[in-house]
DNA sequence: CAGGTGACATGAG
DNA sequence: ACTCATGCCACCT
């Protein structure tokens, strides 16, 4: 997928350089593996924003393109997920890709 | 400009 | 191990 196109889209549709930043580098999250907010907010420049990156996902839940239930707690746990289903669904979506997830 | 909110993180009790 | 309280950053009203 044309990840810079992607980027350029998101700007479009409103989001600004952090959310963009945020979702870009969701995109360069390999399928099976999972990060934290922590991880992800310092993998797109933000160290310490990890609770602007919630604020993030929150928002774009309408984004096929980016895999959000990739992202869980520093904990190993979960913690929330917008969408259908919302964390149950998370859930199963990390169990197909393969990615161990704590708490079961 | 100020206040409130939230898919979090960390520490203390 | 669990719950409560505080800190953090960006966004919205």
């Amino acid at each position: 997928m044309e990840r810079r196109g992607l980027g350029r889209r998101l700007r479009e549709m409103g989001m600004t350089h952090f959310q963009t930043d945020v979702l870009l580098a969701l995109t360069r999250v390999p399928r099976g593996s999972t990060v934290s907010y922590k991880q992800l907010a310092a993998m797109a420049g933000h160290p310490g924003a990890y609770r602007a990156v919630g604020t993030v996902m929150r928002k774009n839940p309408l984004a096929p393109t980016i895999p959000c239930h990739r992202v869980i707690k520093s904990d190993g746990t979960l913690g929330n997920y917008s969408g259908r289903g919302g964390a149950r669904r998370k859930m199963v979506l990390l169990a197909s890709e393969g990615a161990s997830v704590k708490g079961r």
